[in-house]
DNA sequence: TGTAAATATCGAAATATAACGATATGAATC
DNA sequence: GATTCATATCGTTATATTTCGATATTTACA
């Protein structure tokens, strides 16, 4: 016998693991890591990624939706920012996986 | 200016994305919360998860290599593990995220 | 040796995701 | 109001992932 009581259910299981498919893509990933400490605009995170804009808009859409990243507009300006403490802990997971190999 | 020197490269990047992969399924998360506390063989995973073994050895395949999942074979049977400490900073994570919505 | 149980692997079909060019929106500036 | 800049959206194509049935492998045991 095991206990299943603190199992998430089948609902949380999806909503878990489409967040964790919002992370799992290396421009998402790199987008976060450069997000981790400021807010950044599409453009910019676009020109760090090396990526088109519209593209980089995508990325953050999707993560968005996640209710991972908030959004501020100013003027013709969109502002990205994590919003969410599970996404920090995760990043900083990674960095201790992957800092020495 | 932002300081860049702290960011995974690409490669790393792309490993890490694959790692999140790895966990971003609602099986495969069912799968690691139940290996949480215990090992646990194909048979009684693919029970527990209502799937078939052979659907559930892939799963468990497409996670030990990415270094996340170890095996113990013992007879027929065949055991799977959690073996990397970041899972479960990742399991408790999304417990978190998720215990109360 | 033959049969059953447990697990693993394969190729094909179904489905989901990513990337692209084209185009649209909305704010700023002339 | 026309143009430019920044961002967002759309439809299509390309690519990756998931699932499935069939089959293979390995161990146990009659």
């Amino acid at each position: 016998m095991v206990s299943i009581s603190t199992l998430p259910n089948d609902r949380l299981l999806g909503q878990a693991a489409e967040c964790l498919r919002a992370l799992a893509h290396p421009v998402r990933l790199k987008i976060l890591f450069l997000l981790e400490s400021n807010r950044w605009t599409v453009g910019k995170l676009a020109e760090a990624c090396s990526i088109r804009s519209h593209v980089a808009s995508e990325h953050l859409r999707l993560m968005q939706r996640c209710g991972m990243l908030s959004v501020e507009k100013e003027g013709q300006k969109t502002y990205y920012q994590i919003c969410e403490s599970q996404v920090h802990a995760i990043l900083a997971c990674m960095r201790e996986k992957f800092s020495q190999s």
